[in-house]
RNA sequence: GCGGGCAUAGCUCAGCUGGAUAGAGCAACGGUUUUCUAAACCGUGGGUCGGGGGUUCAAGUCCCUCUGCCCGUACCA
């Protein structure tokens, strides 16, 4: 059963070579293999249908001679899989349910799923850039999606075999610091007061600081100067950034903390300040870039608008920004970390930003310097229930910490309305888990290039493609087991059976789609689609649930319907675990 | 202007990259519990997939065009 790991690419390889065996062109067939529509069978293949038409052949006789072709490979399954021809040409391969039980009770745990993923040749060293706030300000709702996303993309790559580096590229050494250095002289600003609101006062700070900056225009050429002076290593500018920067840090970490998030590495943009100068170097050397209004800049004469629109390097003012230390960033990550390739996981609007980088660092790999590919993997706005940009009432943005906060708390009421009896130890727990899962889930579950609406009541209900609605199947499941004594991981099911009613056959051909969900969510790091699978497998258990009784007196059906349980837990609590939610015992 | 994204049921969203009768949740209506967690399940109604044209055996999906919304576009990140 090894090899019918992923069963579509079995299917594909069968039809393949029966199509060589056909003396057909395999230049200009492809099987095309899709999950099929359960009413026709578990698979299909709509391959003849282009090729009939090509090669303007009918292609119900192809479809017949290639089914033939098929069934008469000498390794085709002929007990596991029945194959049929429907429609204009479509061929659906049909799993029989003793295929399906086999299947199940191979890839029946974590271990040898992951293993199985892993043997596919992704051993990349792969570095995840995400989080990557800047100091200075809280972190607020707009912070949510890069950590979210990206915690959950790294997860996904290290599951399929990826080498992964997570790092939190801080944004600590840009314009904020001009405008801020110079609030605090300006306003003759004292880091003293309460601790735990001095970030509070900086980001008033640097509010009164932009203002003046947006009003009076020496104001900001002041800025901008102090920021030249930071950045050539001032010493008084240096201890205010210092200040600064440790607030900031630490606020940091309380929501990590919150939202179970952790990095190998949390390198500022100022941890590469002496590497920027080998990086104009060598783009100035490679005739890359070169000096605009001056700016050194990085034109692009192939492409229709980065011809005109620079990618900007060095400022005018000679110091550094975004794209200088991205640069270095690249190169550090080449000579000192090996890595082959970086994943960005930023807001959408930075789409011009990395297309230039990226460009830039193919140029410049060009030029004979080794470097890691980029991907920028993007994500729309959170939007408020007017479709804005989502913000408090008074228009300032949501802090993130109070959002969480929240979230726990109405998981609190509802954990207390529904199950009073738990203890406050455990009410607190699985509130905890359920209200930072909502969340997490709720962003998850939307196609990341979209932008979405928050809701408090759609997030936190428990119907629907929400955290809660998952986790109570898997505390459904744990609660059979426990009824019965028994330890989902340590039963080997001795006595089941293969699968009889509609209720059981249906879970079983969701369980084994799993395969397919998580290729399918790796190819283009779109975690939704595993969100929309989950959705459905629990959905699918909840039916099977309500249809057919687990603790039953006959051994034979009881130990089947407890293995289906356990591999639907097994597989849900992964999936659960790739998104970066928790576990819960009890709801 | 140029470029990116979006437009699918009253609302919020899916739609496996061109396949068979477009799906969920909410909202509306009806049903299921002496049975393992009813925070559940089953059912009914609801659609010119923004408009128009085209390619194809096959279009919500690809191309053209129009309309509307969001975003980016020289020294922010």
């Amino acid at each position: 059963m090894k090899e019918w790991f992923s069963i579509a690419q079995n299917i594909n390889l069968l039809v393949k070579n029966a199509v060589r065996s056909l003396d057909w062109d395999l230049e200009i067939f492809q099987a095309d293999i899709k999950p099929a529509d359960p009413r026709f069978g578990d698979f299909q293949s709509n391959g003849v249908l282009p090729y009939a038409k090509k090669t303007n052949q009918n292609p119900r006789t192809l479809a017949s001679n290639l089914e033939k072709a098929i069934q008469g490979s000498t390794n085709f399954p002929a007990e596991g899989i029945k194959t049929s021809i429907a429609g204009p040409g479509f061929i659906n391969f049909k799993l029989s349910h003793s295929f399906l039980f086999q299947w199940l009770n191979y890839f029946s745990n974590e271990k040898i799923l992951r293993s199985s993923f892993n043997s596919s040749d992704t051993n990349n060293k792969t570095i995840v850039d995400f989080s990557s706030p800047n100091t200075a300000k809280q972190m607020h709702v707009g912070h949510l999606r890069s950590a979210v996303i990206g915690e959950s993309l790294c997860r996904l790559l290290d599951f399929s075999g990826n080498q992964v580096i997570r790092d939190n590229h801080i944004g600590d050494w840009g314009t904020q610091f001009g405008i801020l250095i110079h609030a605090v002289k300006h306003f003759e600003f004292e880091f003293t007061g309460d601790p735990s609101h001095q970030l509070e006062d900086i980001e008033e700070l640097y509010r009164k600081g932009n203002q003046l900056a947006k009003e009076d225009l020496t104001a900001l050429d002041q800025a901008r100067a102090e920021l030249v002076e930071l950045q050539k290593g001032n010493e008084e500018h240096l201890t205010i950034w210092k200040k600064i920067n440790e607030l900031s840090y630490k606020a940091f970490q309380e929501i990590y903390d919150l939202l179970n998030i952790r990095f190998d590495f949390v390198l500022g943009e100022s941890f590469y300040r002496n590497q920027v100068n080998t990086v104009y170097k060598q783009l100035t050397d490679a005739k890359i870039a070169e000096i605009s209004e001056g700016a050194l800049v990085v034109f692009h004469p192939e492409h229709p608008r980065f011809n005109k629109q620079p990618f900007i390097i060095r400022k005018a003012d000679g110091a550094s920004n975004y794209a200088s230390t991205d640069l270095a960033t690249a190169l550090y990550r080449k000579n000192e970390l090996k890595a082959d390739k970086m994943v960005y996981v930023t807001d959408g609007r930075q789409q011009d930003h990395f297309e230039q980088l990226k460009r830039t660092v193919e140029k410049w790999q060009a030029s004979g310097t080794d470097l890691p590919s980029i991907q920028h993997i993007w994500f729309g706005t959170i939007l408020g229930s007017d479709n804005k940009a989502i913000k408090t009432r008074d228009g300032s943005p949501i802090k993130l910490k109070d959002l969480l906060e929240e979230s726990v708390t109405r998981a609190l009421s509802a954990v207390e309305e529904k199950n009073p009896n738990l203890s406050d130890v455990e009410k607190n727990e699985i509130a905890r888990v359920i209200g930072i899962g909502a969340v997490r889930y709720a962003d998850l579950s939307q196609n990341r290039t979209s932008d979405y609406v928050f809701e408090w009541d759609k997030i936190l209900s428990f119907d629907g493609n929400t955290a809660p609605y998952l986790l109570y199947a898997t505390a459904r499941i744990k609660s059979i087991f426990r009824k019965l004594k028994l330890n989902p991981d340590q039963t080997n099911f001795e006595q089941a059976t293969t699968y009889e009613t509609d209720a059981e056959i249906a879970l079983a051909r969701k369980l084994i789609g799993f395969v397919d969900a998580m290729y399918q969510t790796l190819s283009d790091l779109r975690p939704h689609l595993l969100c929309n699978y989950l959705y459905q497998l629990a959905g699918q258990f909840s039916s099977f649930y309500n249809a057919d009784k687990v603790n039953v007196k006959d051994p034979a059906i009881k130990d089947r319907r407890l293995q289906l349980c356990a591999q639907t837990l097994t597989i849900l609590e992964i999936g659960l675990h790739l998104l970066g939610l928790e576990k819960v015992e009890k709801m």
